[in-house]
DNA sequence: ACCTGAACACCGTTCAAGT
DNA sequence: ACCTGAACACCGTTCAAGT
């Protein structure tokens, strides 16, 4: 992501997606306007059109920064967690929980919007999936998970962090009053262990 | 007396529901204009204020009537799946990705756009969890699934599946191309079964 | 009651022009 | 090069009025 300069701000590209995630995590994504950022940031609301081609572009800006923090979230959760394999993973799926916490503006730009059609996803987006398959992996070959398809087992782990997250179950009566990282560990444990009472197959 | 083919008394409102549902699985909820309704049904862009204080209120009508639809999917993937109740509970975890995908407008609408702050869950939206948790408790009393807490699993449960639907991976490269009733259920079994070697704790 | 057109205060975006 | 105001074609919504 190239860095540029304006000429009457230090940094008006930045500026402006770090004006757009505050005024995305007031009101939303629906309710963000160019003209609102500008005047956010004291510049015309056509100054925005100097660094993005259009309102889809900035949102796209937003969304790679998004992804970006969310891979080095994964990864200092995943390595907080310390060198058991299934510890790893689930400080993964926590921290994931946590960031759709701590950064809604980003998690609804994120995830919320759907991709446009021909929109690739971005190379952040990608590492992060890469990150959590290459975990089960590890697990795998460390025998703390069972064999298997690993993408598979990957799918279905980050089915269950982000469908908790989107559902904000963590911040629900679901969650049965246990504080979000009880929750999240909590479920994370029964996909590990599984729910059948004969779950060793 | 001639009948006036451009008053719509009574169906107005059914119609407005209709097409609004219609222009979103076109273009979104976020290009669901409601001026685009009204000449949809060939009706003057401010008929909609006649049974919808605002678009907000029309948005909240497509949502509830999505809730009721999606809660008999559920039932109906339930007891499609026989009398086992580990096949019940994932006959419903597929209905609620196959939902998703066969009506991805309703799924917008019902999940999409953040629930804005103070709306309550309609009815529907409640009673499809409760669907869920049932099943779960049936299993444990059954002995099929293992006890504990019956919301947490129905919570890990509901993730999955919402996170499957969310994220779309049954239409990704990422079902490795699995058909999508086969993704779901491939998934639906690693949480029944657990991710972990010594799953059966 | 049910529907309508005109009008208002917003949008994103284009354009020609200022510095 | 970088920024600006005016202008255009849209929105949701209000209002007074038509049938």
């Amino acid at each position: 992501m190239p860095v540029n300069k304006s000429y009457h701000h230090g940094n008006l590209r930045t500026a402006l997606i770090q004006a757009g995630l505050e005024l995305i995590a007031q009101k939303g994504v629906r309710a963000l306007t160019l003209r609102e950022i500008g005047a956010h940031v004291g510049v015309s609301r056509m100054a925005a059109y100097r660094h993005f081609a259009d309102k889809a572009k900035l949102l796209a800006a937003i969304r790679e920064a998004g992804f970006e923090k969310f891979a080095i979230a994964l990864e200092t959760g995943r390595d907080a967690a310390g060198a058991e394999s299934i510890a790893r993973i689930r400080g993964m799926g926590v921290a994931y929980v946590l960031f759709a916490r701590e950064n809604p503006a980003y998690f609804e730009v994120m995830f919320g919007s759907p991709q446009e059609s021909g929109a690739p996803p971005c190379e952040a987006e990608k590492r992060a999936f890469q990150i959590l398959e290459s975990a089960i992996a590890e697990g795998q070959s460390k025998g703390d998970l069972r064999q298997g398809n690993a993408r598979l087992m990957a799918c279905a782990a980050w089915s269950l962090v982000h469908g908790i997250s989107a559902l904000k179950l963590d911040q629900t009566p679901f969650a049965d009053g246990l504080a979000p990282v009880d929750f999240v560990t909590a479920c994370s444990n029964l996909l590990l262990s599984g729910l059948a009472s004969n779950a060793k197959k």
